[in-house]
DNA sequence: CTTGACATTGACACCAATGTCAAAGTTTAG
DNA sequence: CTAAACTTTGACATTGGTGTCAATGTCAAG
């Protein structure tokens, strides 16, 4: 598929389709006309991209995520110790983001609850409303 | 306590937390010779707000949380149907966030589990079961 | 009184993520 | 064949969060 539909597909413009395969996060091949051609994954790719940059990783940060998922599909992965310790603390900055928001889900879940406002809840719970 | 201490004791700069007074976030009083004046309370709020923007939210929705924080405290808190349907739709962002963050942190755990460096991550354990 | 640490405001600077526009080539529908 | 819709690259603009610097004021300690 070429950059518009994948865009449309995965949310996002394509403008920054292009940014992030300019940061090296994504590689499409290109047709002869010199289009870009993604494969359907690239939609979930790049929308787990996205959602990464958007929960405030730096795109230098997204990347090694998105390498890791890579690598951890092969059998036996493996690096260097000092790689393993860096991973860590980025392992532990994500975990402080998702307690943040967390807290924060949960205020907003109790506040929403105590105002006879359950309805809007139930609404956002099951499906989408835009 | 003045600025200094507070930012120190939050972990971030003067700079940052002076920024956050203008955007809304916080609100010192003043002491005669015009120092800012913080509340102890006022470090977990500076934390807490340097927290959800480094996490992507942008100053007004943290805002929009910390004050829903405050009124959670009060007894019988209302507000417009409309107010609560924008909440609903933040509450949904901010789960999709987790949502993401959630799947990077199990890669890299998992990565980490299978590259027999389970000692890295057991050091940097100490904490945070969820 | 002087010095050093900390405060104040305001300005300028920087970076990353995005938007937007322009000029030119390609594809597709009518 | 033409027009509309897409794509390409490249450049410029903007916004939000930060750093940093400068000039000035306050205060505690020597």
């Amino acid at each position: 598929m070429r950059i518009g539909e994948l865009a449309r597909d995965a949310g996002i413009s394509t403008r920054l389709v292009r940014y992030y395969e300019q940061q090296g996060l994504i590689a499409p091949s290109r047709q002869a006309n010199g289009y870009r051609s993604y494969a359907d994954d690239d939609v979930d790719r790049v929308a787990r991209i996205a959602g990464l940059i958007q929960s405030g990783l730096p795109t230098k940060l997204v990347k090694e995520v998105m390498n890791l998922e890579d690598a951890v599909a092969e059998a036996r992965p493996s690096c260097p110790r000092a790689v393993a310790e860096r991973l860590a603390a980025e392992l532990a900055g994500i975990e402080e983001r998702i307690a943040c928001l967390s807290r924060s889900r949960d205020t907003i879940r109790d506040y929403l609850a105590r105002t006879e406002h359950a309805v809007v809840l139930a609404e956002a719970a099951g499906d989408r409303p835009d």
